[in-house]
DNA sequence: CTGAAAGCGCTAACAC
DNA sequence: GTGTTAGCGCTTTCAG
């Protein structure tokens, strides 16, 4: 029933034209030394017949797959795969094809399958792009892992002995505080993401030191910890408001959860910014949009994930080449602050 | 410099264990007819050597690649994320590997290229997960693609040439006007998806149906444009206000849209869902977490994915066993209603 | 139960 | 300019 969908190789090309399989080779890899005349006649034979050379094939001798291996987690939010997004698009235009792994939570804790499957199929290159949770790059530190192909880390914290590329969340949230402090606020409180996450713990940090830099109390009934979604936002928000009386602007660790405090602060009554300021982290489309217009911290993850894809084509052709690769780097990207009506109290 | 990283082979475990390549070969594959002491000798060689065996030198000579083409769009969008993520996790545990292929707006008018490029790279099926908008599936139906390769299309309509998946748009559009009906609307208006959207035309002429069905008028004053983002959603939202003033309830084509109306509706104090009801589309987690409550249609992105890989690796793998593989199939999903505060008027 | 030979589709390294 | 040979890492087939 099948007539076995056979694809054509480069064997029926040349029986074709009637040359030897290097002929046709030469010409898909467009070598000069062919002449005019039978490069002409090849080509128009592989249009004919439709010919697409075999990628894995040329992998298996050549020993380069241009494939990135990709392994990300948690892709039905917003951070993942915008910064997947950006992946693609760097891959694509270098030339690269991607293999992706998405991770369940349960398998953070041991890379090695992972790394193995991805190896199997002889990626050039793996750029990881999961978040760091808890202990979930404990494995890191050990060093236990060879890492005999390039790697490139996303989004985790700068290493000595890996290449990463990060974006400043102390420094993001840093910039947060200063904008309120210069709005007027003294009583800053903090909706944090959930501590186990490296990223939510640097911008509490920054909080934290900004209150302390400026001789501003810190206590425990300032803060109120989340879990990034919406829904958290909600009791978060009321909370604060609870056990910190006198607040007067909210520092929120990302956008879902300071639109929820907006809801809030809304429902009660409490004008904003002239009673509570507020300012959320990441950007997304909606904060621009609800009411009043959030202020927020852009942290560029296409612009991550381009870097990181520069970089690590960079390390694989390095190594083509023969060239020592030298050691690797953390590249940090700052963010910005991007002030809207939530927070700006004063014309400056 | 670069001890030149090879990755061990088939060969030297054979070599190790001082048998041939087949007899490992049949180990690594569990085949039956290999002596007890032997297959377990060669397993620990193995794991002390770390040997992984490559997936593709397989894949060449079997001709099967056990990996999936996936072809999306978009993904910074939630819609496509989250299609996405349920295409990992269903590949995953059916033991496929994902060749992922985003792509840009100018791209998606000639798939040929596209199909080419993951045909050389041997996948055994695509799917294609790229929304219909405007005639950028115009290609389709010339059915000029001869499409060899086992293909399952999402979120496309239906067709009868090709295995589709897909989340029945206009019933739940139905669903949404029926609800708001039953709440005792009668002034229904609609802020639209952008109408080269196949969706966001299935979900309008739901709307139009049902005020047609319901001997209720339809005018152009009725709806508004918009183009999914929140930001749209404002104007259109307030466009509508102008437009419809008898108004009494909106049915938006997505939530995006629908929280910025809520918005809106908010900051011209007219009170939800007791002068204007709303229901949104799509169930966003975000939802949930407004004032009031958004009621929506919530369609079931990961289920959608997962059949859609099932039914790719079924068609897969009988085509392996030579069985015949049937006409092709459109496969339906209905989605729901979620029923919030936003549109709920009276106990029922 | 085990091995030898052949070959998947392609290209590196030589010959001519 | 072009062809030959060998081999990437594995498995099929068939012989022992």
């Amino acid at each position: 029933m099948n007539p076995k969908p056979t694809r054509t190789t480069i064997k029926e090309v040349a029986a074709v034209a009637g040359v030897s399989t290097m002929t046709v080779s030469r010409v898909l890899n467009d070598r000069p030394d062919v002449s005019l005349t039978t490069r002409m006649r090849i080509k128009r034979i592989i249009e004919e017949l439709e010919y697409q050379p075999s990628a894995i094939a040329r992998s298996l001798i050549q020993q380069k797959s241009y494939t990135l291996g990709v392994v990300t987690a948690g892709l039905e939010h917003i951070g993942p795969s915008r910064i997947l997004n950006g992946i693609t698009r760097a891959a694509e235009e270098a030339g690269y094809a991607i293999l992706l792994k998405e991770l369940s939570d349960s398998q953070v804790a041991n890379p090695t399958p992972i790394f193995q499957k991805l190896l199997s199929r002889h990626v050039d290159g793996i750029i990881w792009a999961v978040a760091e949770i808890g202990e979930n790059h404990k494995w890191l530190e050990n060093s236990s892992l060879p890492l005999e192909t390039p790697t490139v880390f996303l989004t985790t914290e700068p290493n000595k002995t890996q290449t990463t590329v990060l974006i400043d969340n102390y420094y993001g949230a840093q910039l947060a505080m200063a904008h309120l402090f210069e709005q007027g606020c003294r009583n800053i409180g903090h909706i944090a993401g959930p501590l186990d996450w490296w990223e939510a713990r640097q911008r509490m940090s920054a909080w934290k030191d900004f209150l302390i830099g400026h001789n501003m109390p810190v206590k425990d009934a300032y803060w109120v910890e989340g879990d990034w979604s919406s829904a958290s936002g909600i009791p978060a928000a009321a909370k604060l408001l609870t056990q910190y009386p006198e607040i007067d602007a909210i520092f929120v660790a990302n956008d879902q959860m300071a639109l929820s405090a907006l809801q809030v602060l809304h429902k009660r009554g409490i004008r904003i910014p002239a009673e509570i300021a507020i300012v959320g982290f990441d950007n997304i489309p909606e904060s621009a949009c609800f009411y009043p217009a959030l202020t927020t911290i852009q942290q560029n993850q296409h612009e991550l994930a381009c870097v990181a894809v520069q970089q690590m084509i960079q390390i694989i052709e390095q190594g083509w080449q023969g060239k020592d690769i030298g050691a690797p780097q953390s590249i940090v990207l700052l963010p910005t602050l991007i002030a809207r009506e939530s927070s700006i109290r004063q014309k400056s």
